[in-house]
DNA sequence: TTGATTGTAGAACAATTGTTCTCTAATATG
DNA sequence: CATATTAGAGAACAATTGTTCTACAATCAA
């Protein structure tokens, strides 16, 4: 196997330890499924993707949906992870949904930006198919205009968000903008188009 | 079968007519497309939507894809119609884009919304996999976009826009809240959210 | 060592896929 | 009428699908 030698050190369980690193063989099916989809990945994608046998497959994760579930949830928990760290640095809540904005921007461009989003596609060709994918998706999306939400209110805490307008229109708003980048970018846009409509997208605070 | 007696009239052409209607045949397709999605649509799908058998699809269309394509084509067709007819009875720029903003909102809420947009899902999962089909999903995103860019230069003719603001960067923003709409409102949202957001967008326009 | 347990490899399998083929039916033309 | 041409119904087909099964290997605990 490419993963070369089998770690000789105890491992306190029984039976034979796995020999890939499951969260190596989970980035590789995140590959896949954002440029093949679901219904377009077959095990055999997933098993060149990963360099997995069948078996090893169905072993660590029970069928292929199970493979997808893996790859969406840490495919969202790596993005949402990523966010926060940028979100972070920024000095107040204008700045914050700016820099929401361009995260998704500099996601949305160029090959990155071909390749595609997990959740909007889970959302366009799985909710309606499976009920638990669809609960998945809901829960992102939620979670990304709750966020949008808590940065407003923190603008407006801070005197950078005007306080007059309605919170959880604006953010359902900016979160239309930030899915729409993601589709309008599987067409490949230059980074400074994706960058200017985040820019733009700012004139939704006030 | 169930479209009922064959007409009888004469055709000027050779062979025998077609028993049912080829439009008819493709709204059906396209229900399922737009449900299930290119790939997990099958040929009997396809046959049990537009009660045909595999034989007539065949004949109709050459193959699944081409099913597809023809589905895309009168979708898009259909909608670019009901759009225009929209536009036309809005006093100015401004106004047209509030209308155009609607009319997106208006097919992404409660279950039409749930059925999702033929371009979208075609743009997250068919782009990276049929070049011809990436091309007239670009096509399609293209006309919109150019679409907003005149209707914000006969608002700025009108005055109902400002003359200031950049057309092409305003348009982009305006394209992703629209695509953002077709994806948020696959997770059921209420008409009322869907047309709050609408709104909200005009902001975009300076 | 022995036994239990888990992972790996890949053959095997049933079901479904998209597509083609065959046969028959219906029309236009001569 | 006969002939050409196209459509309809559905059986047939090869390929692929997702999944399971079997044999073997590697570890832990005793």
């Amino acid at each position: 196997m490419a993963s070369g030698q089998t770690s000789h050190a105890p491992h306190n369980q029984p039976g034979r330890p796995r020999e890939f690193d499951l969260d190596t063989a989970v980035d590789d099916a995140i590959g896949v499924f954002r440029e093949r989809g679901y219904h377009a990945t077959s095990i055999s994608d997933l098993g060149a993707a990963t360099g997995l046998t069948t078996g090893s497959l169905y072993k660590a994760f029970g069928d292929k949906r199970g493979v997808f579930l893996a790859a969406f949830d840490r495919y969202v928990s790596l993005r949402h992870a990523a966010l926060r760290d940028v979100l972070d640095s920024q000095p107040n809540g204008r700045e914050k949904v700016r820099a929401m904005l361009r995260f998704y921007a500099e996601a949305s461009h160029g090959d990155e930006g071909c390749r595609g989003c997990l959740v909007v596609s889970s959302a366009m060709v799985l909710a309606t198919l499976d009920a638990e994918m669809a609960a998945r998706v809901e829960a992102a999306m939620r979670h990304a205009e709750s966020l949008l939400r808590r940065l407003i209110r923190a603008g407006q805490g801070d005197g950078s968000i005007a306080s007059d307008i309605s919170v959880s229109a604006t953010a359902r708003a900016l979160l239309a903008v930030l899915q729409g980048l993601r589709v309008i970018g599987k067409s490949g846009r230059s980074r400074r188009d994706m960058l200017a409509v985040a820019d733009r997208a700012l004139l939704l605070l006030g």
